[in-house]
DNA sequence: TACGGAAAGGGGATTTTCCCTGTTTATTCG
DNA sequence: CGAATAAACAGGGAAAATCCCCTTTCCGTA
């Protein structure tokens, strides 16, 4: 990173007053300059799409009319995926966190945090290429291992494998043959797992599955 | 944390050299004590069931004969999910890291490291229950942000609404409903993307909206 | 011996899957 | 402009797979 060289920034919220504050500060620090604003989604893609100029790294709000933080990151991951895009947002659940990142952002902030944090995510961002603050780690992790809220199901070895194969385009058929067992038995394999999961069909059981983690793709 | 507690640690790994000369760095870390040795995961559960001690943190090395670090990993996650599993490997590539964070390990360490950084990973994963490594950290955002490599295939906003549909316990006949079109029609697109996405039956269309983000759980 | 479970079968309704045809609506091109 | 072409939408018909309920057999064990 050469220091003579200047990040360039851009920040997308629609809350001007905000902006502009958050303009001075970033301007403020070192290597690091906001070259535009956008008051939303729509109004970012307009920009970006007349003006060539492609900021390194955006600071995008969450709640905005029109097109939200949402729609916005999912477009510019989409089409400039090169671009780094820090999610600013007063909400810290690891639902809103998750949502975003799924969308390809590469940090999550809240919009009160102090000056300096925001600095070192902007150097972080630059050089590694993304910032975790705590409890966007603690919430990758989470998502990793969710809670097995039901642990009350254990399963028996047959019906786990029986559950493994459904989640693939084997046919039932199939299955039983693999698993050295007649159709009859995997069929009542499954219709005592749609009873006791409560679900309705094959893609019941695969949503499940995937939730509890019993297979992975 | 109080300084005078000392965090209790156990190792597992089968190279016993390098298992003694762990024990050693780690006992010379302030706060930090080995109170076991496990030669691999069946030799730890035996450990575990007769003496009642349970260590905070558990060092476990990945590649075991017998038992090895992800069974042992998942066996731990299940019933002693308050043990703080800080994983030890050679490898460092991506699916063995996710492998591992998915059967709960709080850590991942290559066994090369520098001994400050592990005093740091210790002090961390007792503190905050968990020590982020950078790579591990790169990891966790790609799993979220898979690379996508096929954008070859772009849906119609009705493939797209009907794909969602599909992963879920609706008959297609409800869909049709939903999206206010004959279930022809939606047969229609089903066979169509069938033939596309080179799958057999809705499972696989599951499957794949799945690995393609196209909807989450 | 009685009981509970796991495995297996019979039979039938529903859904999924597949192939072909036709109709309407845009879009492109001569 | 008008004809050709592509596409989205819709239907018929049939085989295969899924889903559901009920019964039987076998085996281990309380």
């Amino acid at each position: 990173m050469r220091p003579e060289t200047n990040h360039t920034v851009g920040i997308v919220d629609d809350h001007s007053l905000f902006a502009r504050s958050l303009e001075k500060l970033i301007n403020s620090f070192p290597h690091f300059q906001v070259i535009f604003h956008a008051k939303n989604g729509l109004h970012l893609q307009e920009k970006i799409e007349d003006s060539n100029v492609l900021p390194e790294i955006i600071l995008l709000d969450i709640n905005m009319p029109v097109m939200d933080g949402f729609e916005t990151a999912e477009w510019l991951t989409r089409h400039h995926p090169e671009i780094k895009v820090l999610a600013l947002s007063m909400q810290d659940d690891e639902h809103t966190i998750l949502k975003m990142l799924r969308r390809g952002v590469k940090g999550y902030l809240l919009k009160d945090i102090h000056p300096e944090i925001l600095n070192t995510a902007l150097k972080e961002l630059s050089e590694k290429g993304y910032y975790h603050s705590q409890k966007v780690s603690e919430t990758l992790l989470h998502s990793l291992t969710p809670d097995e809220e039901g642990r009350i199901f254990d399963f028996k070895e047959n019906e786990l494998t029986f559950i493994k194969l459904a989640c693939s385009e084997l046919t039932y058929k199939e299955i039983a043959v693999m698993m050295d067992l007649s159709p009859k038995t995997i069929d009542g394999y499954r219709q005592d797992l749609f009873k006791r999961l409560k679900i309705k069909n094959r893609v019941g059981l695969v949503i499940f599955a995937l939730k509890r983690n019993l297979i992975q793709l």
